[in-house]
DNA sequence: CTACTTGCAAAATATTTGCGTTATT
DNA sequence: AATAACGCAAATATTTTGCAAGTAG
């Protein structure tokens, strides 16, 4: 069965206080302030745990890395092709379509992963590329 | 300039040949049917420059490895868990989905990566699993 | 000829795993 | 006491890159 850790409290802990849908690597330099010597085995091991039991999501936005979740509703992301940061988009018409898609194509969907990607609002504005 | 040369054309050919949005690791193997000492970093290179040039899609489905796609036209995918396979889905109500984000968020949408998973027609059937 | 492309091998990244030890239950 | 979780280091897997040679334009 299941341990407790305090590992994994800080990884969820660390997850739960972000909205940047993090990497591994930012996730262990995070909970290094906390376990200095906490290793990354551990926080690929309890990232791939947390996910099998359905506490965390796992998204593939870029081709880098994958990126965690705290919020396991399936949502959408926008990625900003500029600044790279990835927000939270709040569909309601993507919910309207899957309930489509079963109900008009037969195909029972579980989850969906929807990343679009352009500018944001604030790099659109930005004159000058850094 | 861009050069024309047999490696890039075959991989072309046989991206176009599948519908099954295939690994780079797949394409090198069937680029070496015609191509027997073709090296597994020039398939990189030129799928890396066929999407620079936006003439492919890279895709970012699973957390294992990138697929290609010679359909460079935004669309979506359903990724069945049990088979793996990944299909396309054409679903009309994302183009609508977006047009109406950009209206209504300001957001700059260049492009979008959507991923249903769940079980394929074919694999809803079954009784046993595999 | 110029310089893009290739094959090869080594390097860089990201992630997983074996093992002996630690800690939770 | 049993065994899940840990730290560490080595192993995998995927993708990139440096270099000398080949080739298209």
């Amino acid at each position: 069965m299941e341990r407790k850790s305090q590992q994994k409290n800080t990884i969820l802990k660390v997850l739960k206080g972000t909205t940047s849908h993090p990497t591994a690597d930012w996730i262990y330099s995070e909970v290094r302030k906390e376990i200095p010597n906490v290793s990354l085995g551990t926080i690929y091991r309890n990232l791939r745990q947390l996910k099998a039991r359905g506490k965390i999501l796992k998204l593939h936005i870029d081709d880098v890395s994958s990126r965690f979740d705290y919020n396991t509703k399936s949502h959408c992301h926008f990625r900003c092709t500029k600044c790279k940061q990835v927000f939270d988009l709040i569909v309601p018409e993507c919910s309207k379509m899957i309930e489509q898609l079963s109900r008009q194509r037969g195909l029972q969907i579980s989850s969906y992963m929807v990343t679009f990607s352009g500018l944001c609002v604030k790099c659109q504005k930005q004159k000058y590329p850094n």
